[in-house]
DNA sequence: CTCCTTTTTAAGATTAAGCTTAAAATCGAG
DNA sequence: CTCGATTTTAAGCTTAATCTTAAAAAGGAG
């Protein structure tokens, strides 16, 4: 997510991170980033230092004092360079900074790095959890050295697990995430996808990765 | 519980808060939200300032005056900045406010932080009592180091229990706040599940952490 | 110690949830 | 437009969980 109020700078950034692979999306002052923050949860905030409304800086020290964002991973980008000492010095709790005016290359480099640093999976061109690797640059999936034959639906449905390994997630989260917000369709329908999902996943005798909870919904084990 | 008379906000909020694991009801109106704080014990309140029939400051005074309503969370949700200093002024007993308009993150983070005070349990994604740790995003419970498998009720039973370690009890409280208020099942029913919990969580041979009230209720150990 | 109350246990009936399958509908490539 | 692939829906099947019942056990008062 983009926090940026000036609407070239955002295209720029947009640009590159979309070729990169990355979904993105933009807030233009301080306020209307609070919201969007909450709505769309980012995985990672390109912040400016300098903001209508509410401060670049103001926002980042909210985000650090409210529990569900805490840890969410923030680059702050500052005007020029000779502010950086100062701006490290008064440290608001970003996990790194960069200085206008900068190479998109080392935006995307500090990016990458970050996300590593947050969590492994997010951001980078390869997910895994267990003995399950997700090539997203390549749109393949293997298991233990066997590739596996995903549609698209199945595709995005274990991303979304994934990303989201250990968790239990409900019908209706499933729906919302991997279907989309404004899709009608039943829950059973899930169910489909998730017996599709498992039989392509566990063909080889293979444990099965995906719990059944009960009046609750699927989970990913993080561990076989 | 959401006590708000527009429509719209109604929804984002539920949105916002169902995706964080809450469960949601609401009132539009300060009449129907006594009803219906009656019927779903809810274990946070978010009042809006101006409503229909019932103002909720009235709602606020009425509960705060009521023996079991005393200590239910109330977070106002106030029309504008500017009245903020009045209206804390003449506080009406709320423990939080936020003004419209407010990020949905902002609120969340106060919801988390009223809740922890309230009752430190209670939206933590983790709960522990003894020995035994109930993990609420990946729906597993273990003791001392082994997995046990729960039915759903007995899950919910288990979690409720956990809420309210160390204290009794009535198997009225517990067919209420685990199954419901609407749904009507035996008193011994409940015995029933809380055979088979103790079954799980005893297996190896621990001491019960269930403790009979004889003619009250079941009591959850709060320590070994 | 005895009797009455309450709880525990076990077993069977019922209900609910999830799984499977197949057919209908939709989508997209050529 | 047509064909094949994919997705969605619906229905019946299977399994798991729940509720009830009733008998056995335990607890407490007198």
């Amino acid at each position: 997510m983009i926090v940026e109020d000036e609407p070239s700078m955002v295209e720029l950034l947009r640009y590159n991170l979309v070729s990169e692979g990355f979904e993105v999306c933009s807030a233009l002052d301080g306020e209307e980033a609070m919201v969007t923050i909450a709505e769309e949860k980012p995985d990672i905030l390109l912040l400016d230092w300098m903001l209508p409304k509410i401060s670049g800086v103001e926002i980042c020290r909210r985000l650090r004092r409210s529990p569900e964002h805490k840890s969410l991973p923030i680059i702050m980008i500052t005007a020029r360079t000779e502010e950086n000492d100062r701006i490290r010095g008064l440290d608001v709790g970003a996990d790194d900074y960069v200085s206008k005016p900068f190479s998109p290359a080392e935006l995307m480099a500090r990016i990458r790095a970050v996300l590593r640093r947050h969590n492994p999976n997010i951001g980078a061109d390869t997910l895994e959890v267990a003995d399950v690797v997700m090539d997203l640059v390549a749109y393949k999936v293997r298991r233990n050295e066997r590739d596996l034959h995903l549609g698209p639906t199945e595709f995005k449905l274990l991303r979304y697990f994934m990303e989201r390994a250990g968790r239990v997630l409900t019908r209706e989260q499933l729906l919302d995430g991997v279907w989309g917000q404004n899709v009608y369709v039943e829950d059973r329908t899930v169910d489909v996808h998730i017996r599709r999902l498992r039989k392509c996943l566990n063909e080889a005798g293979d444990a099965d990765l995906i719990r059944t909870v009960r009046a609750v919904g699927y989970c990913l084990e993080k561990e076989v």
